[in-house]
DNA sequence: TAAATTTGTATCGTGCACGATTTAATTTTG
DNA sequence: CAAAATTAAATCGTGCACGATACAAATTTA
């Protein structure tokens, strides 16, 4: 059989797309209590990190193209979690700034890594292989970016 | 810092989606060529592997929900991949088959995940590197998917 | 066997992803 | 300096994901 490489379970391209889609389930009770979808989370992520970015800056970090974050940033702005700013430096740039609320939701978030690591947790995962799945997939990422990139 | 692990580089769920999404990049090219997208072609792979499978069966394998299957193998309908046929013996099942269009496309699909490998391996990432992920992550799938049934 | 429950699929609404195109501001070049 | 090229956002259209709901067929239960 030549075909055994097309095989569901010989795939590396489905468990991937699939624990994504998990991981990401395994957040929802958590940002449901906040009132959020896992993208809106990962851009206050971004924020928390480093308030009144541009939009392209926050796009680098998360690797979505504006076509993605734009809708998706004025979504948040209506729920008032940030708000858009038109440089004047560069009016082609827009610049997103936390509100107070935006900037209060990250004491709600602060003890979700760790709840999420003890759904992880389990007598067959240990944290040595969350950290090092972890360092595998951001290498990944770099190299993939990077590739995609060139063209 | 009690925040540091709300950092985007320490999160585990971050890697996983962008990876994730990068990969599904990574097939584009390939399933350009046969107009499929990403999750078109892991029907498919479910199809070549076990024909003839009902809607239920192939969300099983997929981890997709019918609200999510139910309109995207519609849409492989209307391509003319694949027929759905209400079972006989119970009429809430419908069963799916692939057309010979659907069954030939097997053919253009071999090569690809091999070219995939190719665009992975680099001097960074051995062939042992990625078979020791794709078992991880299987494992992760199980795992999660069992937790999220059992509620 | 009639009523209640379960099962299998479909539909609806919302929110991503993303290729392609558009528009406007800025920078580079001839 | 004016034309061309680049850069930053936004918009459009299509196709997933997925919670919630609906509905009919089949099964279980009283």
């Amino acid at each position: 059989m030549d075909d055994e490489q097309l095989k569901l379970n010989n795939q590396i391209c489905f468990p991937i797309y699939s624990v994504s889609r998990l991981i990401t389930k395994a957040y929802k009770p958590f940002l449901e209590e906040m009132g959020l979808t896992y993208p809106q989370y990962l851009v206050l992520l971004v924020l928390w990190e480093n308030d009144n970015l541009a939009m392209n800056k926050i796009g680098e970090k998360l690797l979505l193209n504006t076509n993605t974050l734009s809708p998706l940033v004025k979504r948040m702005e209506k729920m008032e979690l940030l708000r858009r700013k038109r440089s004047e430096k560069d009016e082609r740039s827009v610049f997103i700034q936390l509100t107070e609320k935006g900037k209060e939701l990250k004491n709600k978030a602060v003890p979700i890594p760790e709840k999420l690591l003890n759904t992880l947790l389990t007598e067959d995962v240990s944290l040595t292989e969350i950290m090092l799945l972890k360092d595998t997939l951001n290498k990944w990422s770099d190299i993939l970016s990077e590739k995609q990139n060139d063209k």
